[in-house]
DNA sequence: GCCAACGTTGGC
DNA sequence: GCCAACGTTGGC
């Protein structure tokens, strides 16, 4: 059974929960993944209804936001193909994309994000791939218990 | 800004 | 196909 629910990373200077919430209908293009192994889970394991710790990195704070949902599995990064755009690759051909993206759309931003130290403290959740030493995947796979486990102390935290 | 961990590149 | 050098990630 393919996992339901993954962490994505993204930078909150380059593009945050609150940029999401602020697109129209909340969704987005996820573009710019540029690692074979995050492009392998994005192309094969993640479809539509899909859910995602959304997660902000490299941060003074580095901690997840919120949830979101995919709203188009795994398609060519077109943004590959744009020599105008940052994400330009002139290896990935249209005819032959080497790197894939989905779109999301925001559920919901959490008023109060759970921090990475918080999820530290948490027994449940020390198999979390994004807790392991050296872990640095964009997009990773997350159990269902650790899902509901950080749903549950985001709304802990506000109630 | 430092630096450990990991991925990629390129010479051989 | 090995592996050193280099680049990137990301917490601290």
């Amino acid at each position: 059974m393919a996992t339901k629910y993954w962490l994505m990373k993204t930078e909150p200077t380059t593009y945050s929960i609150d940029d999401l919430a602020k697109e129209k209908k909340k969704t987005t293009t996820w573009e710019g993944v540029r690692n074979y192994q995050a492009r392998n889970l994005l192309r094969e394991e993640i479809t539509k209804g899909y859910r995602w710790l959304f997660y902000h990195s490299a941060c003074k704070e580095p901690a997840v936001a919120g949830l979101a949902v995919v709203t188009r599995e795994g398609y060519p990064d077109f943004f590959a193909f744009d020599p105008d755009s940052k994400y330009f690759d002139a290896k990935s051909k249209e005819d032959k994309p080497t790197w894939f993206m989905v779109d999301v759309k925001l559920e919901e931003k959490f008023a109060y994000p759970v921090t990475l130290s918080e999820l530290r403290e948490q027994k449940g959740l020390k198999d979390m791939v994004l807790l392991q030493k050296g872990s640095r995947l964009s997009v990773q796979p997350v159990k269902k218990a650790e899902f509901d486990k950080i749903v549950k102390l985001a709304s802990k935290k506000s109630g």
